[in-house]
DNA sequence: TGTGGCGGCGCGACA
DNA sequence: CGCCGCCACA
């Protein structure tokens, strides 16, 4: 009864995906197959029919935003008896993990989770402690060598033992030291985040064994996003039951760049010899001229397994071309397609989506719908969080809950100025560094020392105003606490004295700081056994939410993101702008062959995410730097056949079916 | 110690 | 072009 109707109206593929439960199993999902819906009824149907209890399955998925919309639909078929389940990201997996079982590693449960400005600002003192020179050794390449390492799953003694050259040398050198500098601030970055939960099952086997024994079934969605510390956490989760299922599209790898290594894939196939796969090949959400315009690009990869993608949606429009002047022209055409779509068909602006391939091309088309009024979000970008003060504000709650961190410190001890400048804040580093103490207690040696002349109070009032903070604050609620934070250090009334638009600007994102507060106190009635504060918990979901995830798709409004931030969603229209060489693909990648295969794959991934109309649009010349520079269409439409495209014309568009 | 002006440089995508 | 970091000056 229950069974039938989970698999009710599911293709033969999907419902043998749902069906195999046992065993390791490889599902090579196409663009708009409906991936997520098989992931979902695999979930009920294990609960519902098969009996699992829903402590015993985890599904990890790669976005907070994929993995609450799969929670919401595995409630929805359920009810209450998907309750335990869990459904969740790599990172915040892991940090559950971490959270209980760090003390074994040597942190403490307090941990901070540092974001990538607070790692280069700490590869930046390991390269101080070394003496090096910031100008002669790029950080932020440091940085990102380090988190490669991170993500094919080596600590510094492996990165050393595997450096070829005198960079990587000194690179592993500089990771040793910024380890060490992250240990003392108790904290984790991104990538430790996994690579610390694999060695701590490494070590520790029966911690390992403790969650094997509890996840009896696991799955794995955008597999093919995965590197080679996720693989390996997934095997160590699986090991024991090897009820495994990944759920991934080859011709949609698009972060390389982030470690995701395509021979996961292959490598599953021959860690699991008994693995059966199947294949979803029917797509169901784009018309056949998209379909297989977005096919007949991806199929110039030589890297690549054989798909036959197919839909039913046959007939529709061609797919568009626009070739611009110039990027003005090209914003100017898009919204007026915008424009005569709502007026002439009666589409909504939610329906319409514009992607490009670097967040730095947004601004025309802002500026256009800024003109024309036009209601629009620009999802991604600098991120809501990362903003200095949203940062200055959380580093409060950050220093109260983890004393040890002095990132957290360094950011509020000026801020509001109280006249503590840099030459304090040097004089105490330098202290902490020599006598190895946290930074909070070298400032308060400072404090007290009457060498630092008038100094002195004012640090001993910064760090009085920290410990009333600290009482008054722990027992709140994040909203409540926040609130009495920026009353009690006078940051309000210091951009309210400011009175420049910038300082407007700065006390609204405060504002909207602590109605997400609010709003996540709301959500997150503290559930018993947890034996961390409601502040803490606000801190984690903070460090790991990402701007797709706080975004509403159906609101009435034009989307605009990158390719990336794109994937995993889907419009009714869908522009897809700036195909230009050098843009899109991207320079950086276009001598590399494997770099070119995945601007590509992006570019198919671009395409598949449009329903029923695509525009490809290119522009003649564009600004760059501020300069001109004249531009070649892009060689991904050249690879779309002329008989599935048009030029576009301003003329009302043809019948829909 | 705080501020404002200037010069240099970057824009590749993310949890 | 726009942001960040550095330096001169109040």
């Amino acid at each position: 009864m229950l069974g039938e109707s989970i698999l009710e109206g599911m293709n033969p593929e999907q419902r043998r995906a749902v069906e195999t439960t046992e065993g390791p199993l490889l599902v090579l999902a196409g663009a708009g197959s409906g991936k997520t819906r098989v992931l979902v009824h695999r979930v009920a149907y294990l609960i519902g029919v098969c009996g699992i209890p829903a402590e015993a399955i985890l599904a990890v998925t790669f976005t907070n935003k994929a993995a609450g919309e799969m929670r919401e639909r595995v409630t929805k078929l359920l009810g209450p008896a998907a309750e335990g389940v869990w459904v969740t990201t790599f990172h915040a997996a892991c940090v559950r993990i971490l959270r209980r079982e760090i003390g074994h590693l040597g942190l403490s449960r307090g941990f901070a989770i540092y974001d990538e400005d607070d790692s280069l600002a700490q590869v930046k003192e390991a390269l101080r402690r070394h003496g090096l020179d910031p100008k002669l050794n790029d950080p932020r390449r440091l940085r990102w060598r380090i988190d490669q390492w991170k993500n094919a799953g080596l600590l510094p003694s492996e990165a050393a033992r595997s450096a070829r050259d005198l960079d990587d040398e000194l690179a592993s050198e500089v990771y040793a030291t910024y380890q060490r500098l992250l240990a003392d601030a108790n904290a984790l970055d991104f990538g430790d985040l996994i690579l610390q939960t694999t060695q701590l099952f490494e070590r520790f086997p029966e911690v390992a064994a403790h969650y094997q024994r509890r996840w009896q079934y696991v799955m794995i969605d955008e597999y093919q996003d995965t590197n080679r510390v996720q693989y390996k956490l997934v095997s160590q989760l699986a090991g024991e039951h090897r009820n495994l299922c990944v759920v991934g599209d080859p011709d949609q790898s698009v972060y390389g760049w982030r470690g995701a290594d395509l021979r996961n894939i292959l490598d599953f196939e021959r860690d699991y010899p008994d693995t059966a796969v199947v294949k979803l090949e029917r797509n169901y959400r784009s018309t056949q001229a998209i379909l297989e315009g977005a096919t007949a690009v991806v199929a110039n990869n030589r890297a690549r397994k054989d798909k036959r993608m197919f839909t039913e949606r046959s007939g529709g429009e061609k797919i568009w071309r626009y070739e611009a002047s110039d990027e003005r022209d090209e914003a100017q055409f898009v919204i007026r397609q915008i424009l005569t779509a709502a007026r002439e068909e009666g589409r909504a602006y939610g329906e319409c989506a514009v992607f490009y391939r670097t967040n730095a091309q947004s601004r025309p088309f802002e500026e256009e719908l800024l003109k024309y009024n036009v209601p629009y979000v620009v999802v991604g970008g600098v991120r809501f969080y990362e903003r200095a003060e949203v940062k200055d504000a959380l580093a409060y709650l950050r220093a109260i809950v983890n004393p040890a961190d002095p990132m957290a410190l360094r950011r509020i001890v000026n801020s509001p100025p109280r006249g503590i400048g840099k030459a304090t804040l040097e004089r105490a580093e330098t202290l902490a560094a020599e006598r190895g103490l946290p930074l909070r207690q070298a400032l308060a040696l400072v404090a007290e020392s009457g060498e630092a002349g008038r100094v002195g109070p004012k640090v001993g009032a910064f760090l009085e105003l920290l410990s009333l903070l600290s009482r008054e604050v722990t027992s709140l609620g994040p909203a409540e606490a926040l609130a009495r934070i920026l009353e009690r250090t006078g940051y309000l009334a210091h951009l309210e004295r400011e009175g420049t638009p910038e300082a407007e600007g700065r006390l609204e994102n405060l504002r909207e700081l602590l109605a997400g507060a609010e709003d996540f106190a709301a959500a997150n009635t503290s559930s018993p056994g947890d034996e961390r504060s409601p502040v803490e918990l606000f801190l984690d979901q903070v460090a790991l939410v990402s701007d797709l995830d706080a975004y509403e798709g159906a609101a009435e409004r034009v989307s605009l993101m990158t390719a990336h931030t794109a994937k995993g969603l889907e419009f009714p229209v869908v522009f897809l702008v700036g195909m230009e060489e050098g843009i899109f693909p991207h320079s950086a990648s276009i001598r590399d062959p494997a770099g070119l295969e995945e601007e590509r794959r992006l570019c198919y991934v671009g395409m598949t995410r449009a329903r029923e109309r695509l525009i490809l649009s290119c522009a003649r010349e564009r600004r760059r730097y501020g300069s001109h520079s004249f531009a070649t269409p892009s060689r991904f439409l050249s690879e779309i056949p002329s008989s599935l495209t048009r030029g576009a014309d301003f003329e009302p568009s043809p019948a829909r079916d």
